[in-house]
DNA sequence: GTATTATCTAAGTCT
DNA sequence: TAGATAATAC
């Protein structure tokens, strides 16, 4: 009967060791998940109790993918019980339980980086500092990394060296910024990202009998992905792990993408000299990919100097090689990926879903959005502006925040003046000045202002309209279920009935159906069942927000099945496996990032991250870059990536004559669109001609010369608006700006720099 | 206090 | 380019 016969012996070994600590070394495509599964149930199987098994992840989505094979495993609803999660959920529900020990009530909110920043801007304006030279991103930066290594604001402000090195940088400032920042965030009930680990580290360190607690309850710790651990998370799991000494690691340093974010490679080496008896598992045989992409993949990572010894192999079949292109511009570059999935969609008769596009940047997708829009490709985009960081959205979010807790004061910016109740900078302003002076939250001293300053009665009134609202919106917070508090507070805030008359274009209709998707979404969490023995309890607004807290871009992806091609970055993409994958934008300063040259160090993350693209395809691989591209608005001349030249040639395919191919401009594109698909050039190779490409730069096909071609009369194609008539020119060269009447939209006044105008023949 | 317009500035990966 | 902010008029 056994679960166990479906894995190979080294997996098998690693399952079945379950006393004492191990550590299991998965290389891509290896079967990673697989034994962490394997190993919850085997556990639950013996008759151990769910209850006594924490499994830690990275991603919700991993977590639910866990969770759903580990109850197809065991069968039943055992699985239920196990706490599995993402470290930032587990130990978020945990503070929860104990948030009174450190001085936090139950409620607090979990501010996101958006807050973060909006909380650091307004501190910077207080200590009316230049935030050109405190760049807020820098400051976060900072205390985030101060966090991540356990350093509080008190041991920072006491720390010479950090001290020093912030004089040295001209930001002398910045501990008292990071005491400022942790002040406010104490005074609005609010812990950000880092405090959620930060602050399970201090109860675990000064509560002995909090710890003793959970040790009791958590007889086993997995954590997946352990090469991705920061040292705060070391050092919870390490705590938690102390008393039994049942720990299982799985991770994979070569996937180690993280870095940047406080994530330790180091930890893999800790864990041998904490746990002297530490069992080692390999796992080097690759079930996902071909052998030209495992040794493709192979002959990268080779390049790196740190890294463990491993040997991925595959009894895969050979596959095709690799395919790498170049084009002259982004646009083509997405036009070719297109029709290169085009053909794959058609001639291999595969599905949309079985195919990637994996990119640097999210910036990137633009290009390839539109060119599988055009040739009417189903396609997604993971990431980027995702649905709750929709201005809409994130107002009636304030909204349900204030009403769980209403210290928040991020929320109570966003929304006490929208919809528009007359309270403006001016009033805000002095209420702002009586809450630093008494240190007491926003909410506080509007619920009472009339205590601390007098203002016309007219707005005073406004203020206090504004708090019974928030007032009632919390009585029923837990009597009531999550939909109908949710609609009660969209109704009495005006939102809903703004959003409503709003919708007089496409953007306004748009805005309100997001809303209504929204309370969509909480009707079905407010009638779903709840985790807990398949009870009908009620299910109401706090728990949804804390649901989605810690909701990440990444997480949409089971939530809409559906055919089509996925767009996400590499990073996103971690995990994630699919027959054909496209790695695209290879050139040097996108990939590897401009800002990642400095270091050997960053550069080596910046290899194990294009291991990491490589190592999700199944079949094929295809790789390309552009010559030029557009960047914040200019054309910019690029090159190669140094990843190409380090490619093994042996698994690439040779096919070349893209230089005998006449570059196709995108008019050209344009006209091929009502072209039959079969007839189109195969994708070749051009790794033969690298150099002959790089010194090649008469490709652009933008230059000073084409706006001269734009005069009155001439016929023109726009990417939007389509075909068009000059109406009248201005100015020169680039400068040079145009009225161009088109059929569909009129005149419009364009600079021909970037409008990217191609003339009709 | 609000709506509109002009100007500036940033541009990386994410729990 | 686009989003945020500052300046301006109402």
């Amino acid at each position: 009967m056994g679960i166990l016969d479906n894995l190979n012996d080294v997996q098998r070994a690693a399952v079945e060791y379950i006393s004492g600590p191990s550590i299991i070394i998965a290389g891509a495509g290896s079967g990673k998940t697989r034994v962490i599964t394997y190993k919850i149930a085997h556990l639950i199987n013996l008759g151990e109790n769910p209850f006594n098994i924490i499994a830690l992840t990275f991603t919700n989505k991993a977590a639910r993918e866990m969770r759903n094979r580990v109850e197809t495993l065991i069968g039943g609803t055992e699985a239920r019980n196990v706490w599995l999660g993402t470290f930032h959920s587990i130990f978020a529900r945990i503070l929860r339980v104990e948030a009174e020990r450190l001085g936090f009530s139950s409620n607090f909110t979990i501010y996101d980086t958006d807050d973060s920043k909006s909380l650091m801007k307004a501190i910077l304006k207080d200590q009316q500092l230049d935030d050109k030279k405190y760049k807020i991103s820098t400051v976060l930066n900072r205390i985030s990394t101060a966090k991540t290594n356990l350093i509080s604001h008190v041991e920072y402000n006491n720390n010479q060296e950090l001290m020093h090195a912030d004089s040295e940088s001209g930001r002398p400032k910045t501990g008292m910024l990071y005491t400022f920042y942790q002040e406010r965030l104490r005074k609005a009930n609010a812990m950000d990202f880092d405090d959620l680990l930060f602050n399970t580290n201090i109860l675990f360190r000064d509560f002995p009998d909090i710890l003793y607690k959970y040790q009791k309850r958590f007889q086993y710790v997995l954590v997946d992905e352990y090469q991705d651990t920061n040292f705060a998370q070391y050092l919870i799991v390490k705590k938690l792990a102390a008393a039994n000494e049942n720990i299982t690691v799985v991770g994979d340093d070569a996937q180690s993408i993280y870095a940047f974010r406080g994530a330790n490679i180091q930890n893999i080496l800790n864990l041998e000299k904490d746990y002297p008896d530490l069992k080692t598992f390999k796992l080097e045989q690759n079930y996902r990919s071909t052998q030209n992409i495992v040794n493709i993949a192979n002959s990268i990572i080779n390049k790196n100097k740190a890294q463990f010894k491993k040997t991925i192999w595959t009894q895969n079949e050979e596959g095709d090689k690799l395919k790498l292109n170049a084009t002259a511009t982004d646009n083509e570059e997405g036009n070719l990926v297109a029709r290169q999935i085009f053909d794959i969609i058609n001639r291999e008769k595969s599905k949309p879903s079985s195919i990637a596009i994996l990119y640097r940047t999210n910036a990137q997708s633009r290009a390839l959005e539109e060119a599988l829009r055009r040739i009417n490709i189903p396609y997604k985009i993971f990431g980027g502006m995702s649905f709750y960081k929709r201005k809409e959205i994130k107002d009636l979010l304030a909204y349900f925040r204030l009403a769980v807790n209403s210290k928040d004061e991020e929320a109570l910016k966003r929304v006490i003046n929208y919809p528009k109740r007359g309270i403006g900078d001016t009033t805000l302003d002095k209420i702002k000045i009586i809450a630093n002076e008494k240190s007491l939250s926003l909410y506080e001293i509007i619920t009472s202002i009339n205590q601390y300053i007098s203002l016309p009665q007219a707005t005073e009134q406004k203020l206090l309209n504004f708090a019974v609202m928030i007032k009632a919106s919390s009585i029923e917070l837990k009597t009531k279920n999550a939909y109908d508090m949710a609609m009660q507070i969209a109704k009495s805030s005006g939102i809903l009935q703004l959003l409503y008359e709003e919708r007089n274009d496409d953007e306004g209709i748009m805005r309100f159906e997001n809303v209504e998707e929204l309370l969509n979404g909480i009707k079905d969490f407010s009638e779903s069942q709840n985790d807990e023995e398949g009870s009908t309890e009620l299910r109401t607004l706090p728990q949804f927000m804390e649901d989605i807290a810690l909701y990440t871009d990444a997480d949409e992806k089971d939530k809409q099945e559906g055919d089509f091609v996925s767009l996400m970055t590499i990073h996103a993409a971690k995990g994630l496996e699919f027959p054909y994958v496209f790695i695209v934008g290879l050139e040097e300063n996108l990939f590897p990032s401009i800002m990642a040259l400095n270091s050997r160090e960053d550069i080596e993350e910046e290899r194990r991250l294009f291991y990491v693209a490589l190592t999700r395809g199944e079949k094929q691989v295809f790789l390309s870059y552009a010559n030029t591209r557009y960047k914040w608005g200019n054309l910019t001349v690029t090159e190669p990536s140094r990843f190409i030249q380090e490619l093994d040639t042996n698994f690439i395919d040779d096919e070349t004559g893209l230089f005998e191919m006449e570059k196709p401009s995108e008019k050209n594109d344009f006209a091929l669109e009502r072209q039959s698909w079969s007839n189109l050039p195969k994708a070749v190779d051009i790794s033969k001609n690298l150099k002959k490409l790089t010194k090649t730069s008469e490709n652009k096909n933008t230059n000073i010369d084409e706006y001269e071609k734009i005069q009155v009369g001439v016929e023109v194609y726009h990417q939007r608006f389509g075909k068009g008539k000059v109406q009248q020119v201005d100015g020169i060269g680039a400068d040079k700006k145009a009225i161009v009447f088109f059929a569909n939209v009129g005149n419009k006044n364009l600079i021909l720099r970037y409008a990217k105008l191609d003339l009709m023949e």
